[in-house]
DNA sequence: CGCGCAATTGAGTTATATCAAATACGGTGG
DNA sequence: CCACCGTATTTGATATAACTCAATTGCGCG
């Protein structure tokens, strides 16, 4: 299994401060006062493509921000069938559930090069008791999530299996800030969908065919959005 | 279109203090104090089966408490599909994403007799700023909601027919008290399942067959939990 | 008792899964 | 830089499960 790439430990929150993306991640809103009530350490943390950050069942003694990259949330049914329920990227929380000390809902295995923020959830709950921002910014993670869990059902688990992958394929497209977007192995596509590899494989590359999709390299691609919505939405 | 039977609205919180359930929803753990400072008025309202409580789009002013019976939540797409994301019952929330002002995601429709308490989002923001009690009680049941549509699309949403409409079955049974509980229509069924009301059907008749399902009475039903689990799950 | 809706059943069609093989691709080492 | 290897993807043939359409049965309610 492949793991962490690198890890810069460090006490107090005097980087979260000064975070280059901090109105992204879920401290956002907070001010100077805030961060000084932080007294446990906060973990700046870089994975490399596949790794695993957590596995289902785990105790969870820490909630993930995600700084950059992608992270697939993958769960296990008692036959062994597994499912993608989500994918998380820039400013989405990863391990909410250890908010409730739960244990781990899923795997979390990242796609990308991932770099997060692990943070305490005793931090999380201290700063609750005292500051609204971080309340309102929790629960807007969480209504977006939510939300999302919704359409991952509706867009994503309804229809055949061509229109499922174009809509997989525009929710992609429509998260990026470029052109190009990150387009997962056909495997991955299958798990997402609840379709097999080459269902996935079989409407990607009739996508390919009409001209819909082009792959510009390895793992990014290009989508007809309004061709695809046309054909499939 | 059905609609509401019986709307008793009054000022004030006094008769949450008093309220028989408040264990079950979501003021379990406010104060006397809390209960003070609430100054809109909260309604009780009854519906019947089949009524819409909201619409998909709708603007959203309230949350609601579900204080007995059974909601169904449904999602439509853009071709006219529909799917039923979630099922709410006694002590979950709907509408919670008023919270963050936005319209409603789905239709919410009674599947049973339902009594909620519709409870302006004014209340509910101003009791957050000052009751980490309501945090945590929001907290707790937003992330039972997520779990829930974690588990509806790999439990519900995976495999074939007959597995998808065992495990709604073990569902349905694990949410109830007693050992009958509520069995949808096979339409409903079928929209919870991304399946068709006939494939729905011919799996519920063939669990009949099997006397691993017994109708008790139009809508509730029995099943020999051991059975489906060891065939199914 | 009969009406109307829901559920069941069956036959025929289609989409997807399954199984197997061939091709393309990225990464590695010479 | 090229050749090779392992893996991912694509493709095809076949089997199977689900959908579609239509008809029948069952059931609750007036």
């Amino acid at each position: 299994m492949k793991n962490i790439l690198i890890e810069k430990a460090w006490r107090g929150a005097d980087r979260c401060k000064n975070c280059a993306i901090r109105h992204l991640v879920l401290f956002s809103d907070l001010d100077h006062q805030d961060f000084d009530r932080i007294h446990h350490p906060i973990d700046d943390i870089d994975y490399e493509p596949g790794s695993w950050i957590y596995h289902q069942g785990d105790e969870m003694p820490f909630v993930y921000t995600i700084r950059s990259g992608l992270i697939k949330l993958i769960q296990h049914l008692p036959n062994g069938d597994r499912r993608i329920v989500r994918l998380l990227r820039q400013g989405d929380l990863a391990g909410l559930e250890s908010l409730n000390g739960q244990n781990a809902d899923h795997d979390a295995v990242t796609l990308d090069h991932v770099s997060v923020c692990r943070i305490p959830r005793s931090v999380i709950k201290t700063l609750q008791r005292d500051t609204p921002n971080l309340h309102d910014a929790l629960i807007k993670r969480w209504q977006k999530a939510l939300s999302g869990a919704d359409s991952w059902i509706t867009k994503l688990s309804t229809g055949n299996a061509k229109q499922r992958v174009a809509r997989l394929l525009l929710l992609l497209d429509q998260a990026s800030t470029d052109d190009s977007f990150f387009l997962p192995t056909r495997e991955d596509m299958g798990a997402m969908l609840g379709v097999t590899t080459e269902s996935a494989s079989k409407a990607t590359a009739e996508f390919k065919r009409q001209n819909w999709l082009k792959a510009l390299s390895h793992n990014r691609a290009w989508i007809d959005t309004d061709e695809l919505q046309r054909q499939f939405d």
